[in-house]
DNA sequence: CCTTGTGAATTAATTCACAGCT
DNA sequence: AGCTGTGAATTAATTCACAAGG
């Protein structure tokens, strides 16, 4: 159907370099996969090309399962998995049908099974190697994570640009100058750049991970970043999202004229609500 | 099970209290306006019923704009903003005419004029009183930006739970205690509560906001929040961002094949490399 | 000539609804 | 009986392409 021509691989060179994406609604390209994948290596059903959106939605997924399976739960329905994760439970079981069919009929899942199917398409047996630039107060905290969510995200690397921070230990790794960013980032397999500087500092820094052989950019500065296409932006923006809540309140009391509702809402205004 | 039983809020059963919403995909419903809104109220075109999507982008041409009028620029075309927003051209074009119609064909936007417009439809014109919870390395970090974005979201109050921090100013303002939240957000005419808390006291932290009147919340703990259908949430989310990227890598890896299955990399083995 | 603004076409994401398996 | 898995239908978002207007 489809036929979808047209992306060309090859030199393309078309200055796509998009590396906006508001944490909310612009990341959202969806990962199409080139259909190419004949592999044959796996038994499985390889990912053939998940949405973007479900991509996202399966990392919650993960988070909810593995704290089921701390608990002990063996097994969940589509119905309790979807209620946990905010979403309704056809959309998770296409969401799921994503990872090949792992469920029972009659039955539900098994937890295990789940968690090590989504860590499989989400590619987390592998470790991905993370630096963070600019140490400040956001820069700290992310340092402090310490290896950022469970283990497979290990912070490596530490940059900043002022003088009395350089060598200083932060979470038990040294802080470098960040002129040493592509130097460092080679040597060690940096795989994942976090940009925590001031806006001014941002694109630089960018250009810096992206010399160093960084694919993957998760930004905290207020900037779009411009990056060569194979590079991977994903942007988290304080200041849009609080402007989308702003946008929100606006809208409700444009439409709802008088001051207060409270807690009429249940049943009462069905134009919100979905279906 | 976890949890979720104890949900029901009124009678609606399943009536959604989605507070899910990851940074990136998953936060988008589209904003539809209820379509009421016999309006009448304003000479513009009141904003008719703006794609939650286009909510986000308007936000990032905001900030780009306002640099370009702090540059003394007064006009922009299309091409030129949408290339500096890393979007084409056709989508900002769709997006600013969600405003109205504030271009001059053949020449451009005056920049001022869009901000302006801009701000009116995002609600800018408010203010919006934000609340910190969790004055951890996060929280810290966030109370000190004083006052959010440019001006419009001032910082009116925080809270944690550790005795040692009540009554000490961050970022001027004295941290007050957990369980006086909801009196101290109803007091204050807090609209926004931010949570940086861990990831267990979320749930709580948000039931006393929602308590206190807060409408609107940003939540940075990795739980998924439920809430009564008023209230909008909107989630970042760390570790969802990072395994986004990381499947995007796995995608890579699988498409582009340089050697033969290369190192050990496909699934297999879950102990990958050094640490 | 410009560049905007927007219907129409296309593509993506979500939801429905039910067949198929346990 | 019950729950998954998925085509089909629906709805949202994006892109095309060109008429309209300075």
């Amino acid at each position: 159907m489809v036929a979808q021509r047209g992306r060309r691989n090859g030199a393309a060179a078309h200055k796509r370099t998009r590396g906006g994406a508001t944490p909310d609604a612009d990341n959202a390209p969806t990962a199409e996969i080139p259909a190419v994948a004949e592999n044959g290596a796996d038994p499985e059903v390889r990912a053939k090309s998940i949405p973007e959106a479900a991509v996202a939605r399966l990392a919650v997924y993960l988070r909810i399962l593995s704290a089921m399976a701390e608990q002990g739960a063996t097994t969940v329905s589509s119905e309790e998995l979807s209620t946990a994760a905010g979403v309704n439970s056809a959309k998770l079981r296409k969401d799921l049908s994503y990872l090949g069919s792992y469920g029972t009929r009659g039955v539900g899942y098994e937890v295990a099974v789940l968690v090590g199917q989504i860590e499989r398409v989400l590619g987390l047996t592998r470790q991905h190697k993370v630096a963070v630039v600019g140490i400040g107060n956001l820069g700290h905290a992310l340092a402090n994570y310490g290896g950022f969510p469970g283990r497979g995200f290990p912070v490596e690397a530490l940059f900043d640009i002022d003088p009395d921070l350089i060598g200083v230990p932060v979470g038990g790794i040294p802080v470098t100058h960040l002129d040493d960013i592509p130097q460092v980032c080679a040597d060690r397999q940096i795989s994942i750049g976090v940009i925590a500087t001031p806006p001014a500092a941002a694109q630089t820094v960018c250009d810096r991970l992206v010399e160093g052989g960084v694919q993957c950019i998760l930004n905290f500065a207020p900037v779009v970043l411009q990056v060569p296409e194979h590079v991977e932006v994903r942007k988290v923006d304080l200041a849009v999202e609080l402007q989308i809540l702003s946008f929100h309140v606006a809208r409700r009391a444009d439409n709802e004229p008088n001051g207060k509702v409270a807690e009429s809402t249940v049943a009462g205004n069905g134009a919100v609500l979905q279906s």
